[in-house]
DNA sequence: CGTTAATGACTGACCAGTCAGTCATACTCT
DNA sequence: AGAGTATGACTGACTGGTCAGTCATTAACG
């Protein structure tokens, strides 16, 4: 127990660190590694049929080293989750009102955004995933809604809203229901998610209609 | 331990039921029975967190007689989704197409009858429930679509192929991507079913806005 | 009686979560 | 430098609970 004093001063029992302490990055890089395998099976088989056996091999750890990282199964869900939002749609909805261009070419602009950077990405099998699995986790899809989905809503609506005001548009139906403009994206997701083996879905010529259906609606010189 | 030891095992009192010949009838009653159970239970936890053990006694049986009815859990949900099917969309779009009126009120009819015949029943949690089981039951999807979304697409492609002919509508959007028609229904599914807590939303005024919407979009007489 | 329908205790597999033990490292004292 | 020692990251066999599916048994009928 007598603790050499070492330096004279403060006799503090130091705990002497003497073990290969992680570095902040190398326990970043770490988590890491565990959340990109947790998100190949959770994607491959959802939350329930998803095995953290399965999740450690292929992550390279041993099972126990999961619990080092993640309090359980459900928090390594959420955390995953997580890890994978963004909100692209915010950023590039305020980027673009900040320009000076007609509220159509913002719209069309958000539009081939989302096939981008949604579409093209995981991006679309995280949405996917809440969606299949929001039930069972009320909090993660309050989250998921607060992060992402209003956000998105915003903006649609930011843009319609200037368009109206402007007077290129003539109805504000995608104003009152952001939703309007970006159902065609969840029907892409689900679709491609779903029924691609049966009946494949051309979703850049299917979000193409749906731009230009969309500015004809709102446009309508129609009295 | 101090059981009446009848041999090793025992099964005990046991209130058993009728036992003759069951009449078509009478099986079929009781099938409908189970599935209705099962419908609850379903819908409530999803397929993997559901237990047969739950079904049974909503049931009001015993967890072998589901067995004596279906094989297996996986057969009884797609026997529960087979039965719960229905086509309400081909057979509305036929008998409008029956009809001599415009393609816009065959359009609108089509939408209004999706808000009872779907939204207002146990329909729409059905087709949630395809969507978050669909990839662990990739048979039924390809039956889900065969049987429900191909032929609500071509009802609505054929509703917008005569509205293009008789020179009703100057877009053919809808008519190559029926889907756009349908897709504010899905977010209505998928919305009510996981923001609805957050936020609610009017499902009515946003298929009417929708209805609006695309009417405007297709008929849209601008050059 | 034999047949049919139903029962529910039981089994076996599966899997989230645990924990006693291993090992590589680094610190301290001589 | 080397011996001794502390530490913490990591491991994987194990536990305990859960649940789909089984089957010996019972009851009601003809």
């Amino acid at each position: 127990m007598a603790r050499p004093a070492t330096k004279g001063k403060a006799a503090r029992p130091v705990r002497a660190r003497a073990a290969p302490a992680l570095t902040p990055e190398e326990r970043e890089a770490r988590t890491k590694g565990m959340l990109d395998a947790a998100m190949d099976v959770f994607l491959e088989r959802g939350f329930g049929a998803a095995k953290l056996d399965e999740v450690a091999a292929r992550a390279g750890v041993a099972k126990g080293t999961l619990y080092l990282y993640f309090a359980s199964k459900e928090a390594l869900f959420e955390e995953l989750i997580r890890s994978l939002l963004a909100s692209p749609f915010q950023a590039a909805g305020e980027a673009m009102l900040k320009q000076d261009v007609p509220a159509e070419t913002m719209l069309r602009g958000l539009i081939a955004f989302a096939k981008t950077e949604i579409l093209g990405t995981r991006r679309k099998d995280i949405a996917r995933l809440i969606i299949s699995e929001a039930g069972r986790f009320p909090d993660l899809a309050a989250f998921y809604h607060r992060e992402v989905v209003s956000r998105g809503m915003n903006a649609v609506r930011a843009i319609v809203e200037r368009g109206v005001a402007r007077g290129e548009f003539t109805s504000d139906a995608a104003a009152r229901f952001p939703q309007l403009a970006v159902a065609p994206l969840l029907v892409a997701i689900v679709w491609t998610g779903i029924f691609d083996r049966v009946q494949k879905l051309d979703t850049d010529g299917f979000l193409d209609a749906h731009a230009d259906l969309l500015i004809r609606g709102l446009k309508g010189d129609k009295s």
